[in-house]
DNA sequence: CTAGACTGATCCGGTCCCGAAACGGATCGG
DNA sequence: CCGATCCGTTTCGGGACCGGATCAGTCTAG
């Protein structure tokens, strides 16, 4: 799927996708959250909640709260660090990856419609 | 601009894209004013709060709300319709333009670098 | 003229999220 | 050992948002 990306098809990519993601009463997940979601998925692991609060420079209880949200929806989970026991490693679930899978096809579809 | 877009890349670019918006202390939008203000943008006039409503699936209240955060930021603006008064048309304004731009800048560049 | 329909705004009770501060548990250095 | 430090969580008061119900203003058909 080769896409010719100018600005204004940005926008209308985003648009799209944005507006499916609302339209569907799916997980209303916020931007923090999404990008929560997107960084462990696609980062190399660990993932501490220092570690997440320190890249997206957001408080270390937002990243609490927003792990409690994505725990609840079961598309991330918590476990503690055997080696050391203050730590919090955030670690993918089966749920989580067939959630990003789609909503990778998702932009990938919606940007192959705009393409025509 | 070209981009090779297979569903692991499209997240990467949602990843990058999420990412550098919470990093930013610039307005905080949810997924529903973002949606709001590309469909402004992008769709032919006239926009009414109804109408968006229905075209989002939410209800009128939200979108009144979400108005009264946009236009308070300036992105937008609400206009009474001189033809029939009951009617609210929501408008464009200078700086929504400038940010929308930017916004669409960012995601090309963002793209653009993970090509290499 | 007026009764009804329609539009967007507001009220309401409730839920969720915010960051600063304080907390308990775990670890490390001396 | 034991104080200092680090970690994630909880608490707190405040603000934003939610949808259903209702409101005031406007339009329209009879």
């Amino acid at each position: 799927m080769t896409v010719e990306l100018k600005p204004v098809q940005a926008l209308a990519l985003w648009q799209n996708v944005v507006l499916e993601t609302v339209r569907r009463d799916g997980p209303d997940l916020s931007s923090r959250q999404l990008a929560i979601l997107l960084t462990v998925y696609l980062t190399p692991p660990p993932h501490t909640v220092r570690g997440l609060a320190s890249s997206l420079k957001v408080s270390k209880p937002a990243i609490t709260r927003a792990l409690d949200t994505l725990g609840q929806l079961d598309l991330l989970k918590r476990k503690r660090d055997d080696a050391d026991r203050r730590n919090v490693l955030v670690q993918r679930t089966v749920k989580g990856s067939v959630f990003l899978r789609d909503f990778g096809d998702l932009v990938v579809d919606t940007a192959g419609r705009l393409d025509a």
